[in-house]
Formats: structure tokens, sequence, C-alpha cells
DNA sequence: TTGACGCCCATAGAACCCCATGTTATCCCA
DNA sequence: TGGGATAACATGGGGTTCTATGGGCGTCAA
């Protein structure tokens, strides 16, 4: 890929392509590079992004991938804070400490750096994940690892409240 | 690295490169060298700090490091504290006696003092943590159970916020 | 002297730019 | 409607620049 074509395509596409959806993986290539998913990248440039800010996730050992405005909702929220007291310090620990830029290369990829792979477990794939206003990067693997277990919870939570409602069925079946 | 080149390149870049953000772990060579990672050295450069100044932290074994603008910092933190409690007096000693000002040399490198050293614990590498608005200093091993503290606090904040309304997201699965 | 510190140089590896290829999905026209 | 042309994509690699890191040599002061 090369240098941002196909926008006409995407124009037509647009309504879709303002949040982040589905996952895919992508192999990682001798140099450390990966392919960011097309369609990520087209969300990344038409919400203006020229740089992503990426965290490790506080509980998950995924990446948490998203614009400047992700930071700046960060900082926002520490600005509420006694900056004295140790909850903000601790917050700026976090986002700024555990936080990093991620430049997107001409082919639209990026480098997983060690800063990474120690948090996520990356080696040769990474897998990206859609979440809407932002996206993921998780080891394949404890992807789908982690995956079952929330599956797990929310059946878990369906059929806690199909008892409590006394309803037989939403339908094991149904959509 | 050689006398600040890649400034070209800086340029373009400088958008994003008004905040000390994200870690990584430096070595130390045999003369007590460690270069600055090049992301804060271009930070530093940009705000015009000619020199930096590295106070000991006041709750952790870390070097706080910045421009004049941290020791102001310091100082209403200091300020806080009353004045006629021996609190105030041994951190405006702590921080003014016990602060020293580092030099960049050419190849952006700054000589680890024993000053650091007794404070930081650091010996072999150094680790360099970004905080916004300045940076930290620390011994790799101490910073990673620092960071393990900060992670499990944090994590109780939010499941104590979680569920009551729309958090304020200090997150990792929700920015 | 000796040791701390300034300055300079050298180099391996990381990061970045540009181009190439195989594969798949899409489109258009017969 | 089928099949070839076309576009887009993930991936690979070459070459260049930048970075971290090691070391040499003078200066200045204890």
């Amino acid at each position: 890929m090369r240098r941002w074509k196909g926008v006409r395509r995407r124009k037509r596409l647009q309504h879709i392509m303002d949040r982040f959806l589905s996952s895919s993986v992508n192999r990682i290539d001798a140099k450390g590079r990966v392919s960011v998913p097309a369609p990520f990248r087209a969300v990344v440039q038409k919400r203006g992004y020229c740089e992503l800010y990426a965290l490790r996730g506080l509980d998950t050992p995924a990446m948490d991938v998203g614009g400047l405005d992700l930071l700046d909702r960060y900082e926002q929220r520490i600005a509420q804070e006694d900056p004295f007291q140790r909850t903000a310090d601790d917050m700026s620990f976090f986002c700024h400490g555990d936080g990093t830029f991620l430049k997107l290369d001409q082919d639209g990829r990026i480098v997983m750096t060690d800063f990474i792979r120690e948090h996520t477990g990356i080696t040769q794939e990474a897998a990206f994940v859609g979440r809407g206003q932002f996206f993921q990067i998780w080891e394949p693997g404890r992807l789908a690892e982690h995956g079952a277990k929330v599956r797990e919870r929310l059946l878990k939570l369906r059929q806690a409240a199909t008892g409590a409602s006394a309803r037989p069925s939403t339908g094991g079946d149904a959509p």
C-alpha cells in the first residue's frame, strides 16, 4: 500500500468509517513493523489524527490506541485533581509514563517497540481490535483468552437477568 | 548522536513534541554518562530549557527533571504545608539544598553523579519516564515496583467509580 | 600524578524513507 | 454473467539517517 490511495472509495463508505470496528491479525516483519488495518487507518485519517497515542491497558495486556484527544482527555481529568495529592501523581504517571506516540509510516505501518512488547507479550503477530472510539492491540493468544472470559461474564450476567425477570428465553439462538 | 542533528526531522514532529511522554531504559557507561532519550531532548529544546534542573522526588526514589518551572511547582507544593511544621522546612531544604543542574553534553548525555545515585539507587541503568511537564529518572527495578503500586491504586479508584456513572476513566478499557 | 570533566570521533543497530511483489477484492465490459 | 483489467492491501527489502554507546585525548584542579 502506498500513500493513502483509495480516498475515492472511502468517501463512499464514510458513514461506516467513523468508528473503529472489527478485528484482524497482522504479521510483524523482521524490522518489527506491522500494518495498521486499512479500515482503521481510514478512521484515523478521517478524524484528522496525524499521530496516534497508545496507552498500556490498566488491567489488560493490551495497548489502547487513539488520537491525541485521548491524551487531552486524560490530562483534563488530571487537572481536576489536586495536583499535590497522590492521585494526580498516579494518573500522570500512568497516562504519561505508560503512554507513547505511535508514528504511522507512509505505508501505514507502526513499529512494535519493546515498550509495547513488554506490556502485551507480542512477538510475531499483532491483533487489532476495534473499540469504537479507539482500538486495541493484543497478542492474539491473549486476546482469545480474554475474549473467552468476557463472553463468560456476559453470559452469566444475562442468565442472572433472565432468571430475575423469570423469562425463560431471550433466546440462545436469537441474535 | 552528534551536535543536535535531526532538527529538520523534529521540525515536522514538533506538534507532538511538547510533552515528556513514554519511558525507556538506557545504559550508563564507564564514565557515568547516560543518554537522555532523543524525544526528551527534543522537548527540552523546544521548551527552550537551556539547563535542566533535577530535584529529588519528595516521596519517591526518583529524580524529577525539568526546567525552572519545575522549581516553581515544588515551591507551590511546599507552600501548601504548614510553615510551622517541620515538614515544610524539611522539604525546602530537601529540594533547594539538594537540587542540582544537569548539563547535557554535545551528544545529549548527562552524568549520573553520586548525588543522583544515592537517592535513586541507580547503578548501571537509568529509566527515563515522561511525566508531561517534566520527566523522571529511576532505577529500573524500583520503577517497576512503583509502577505496580500505582496501577493497583488506579484500578481500585476505577472500580470504586465504576457503576456510579460515566466514569472519569483512568481505565484501560474505556478511554 | 590522578581523577573529574570537557571535547571529539567511531560504530552498530534502530528508525525511517522509498520501492517491489503476491494476493485478494472490486469493477467494467464483453 | 463470466472473466479480465484494476485497485488496494499486507508484506518484504534496500539504502540512508539518527541514536545510543564506547572510547581517546586534552585541560584543570586537588
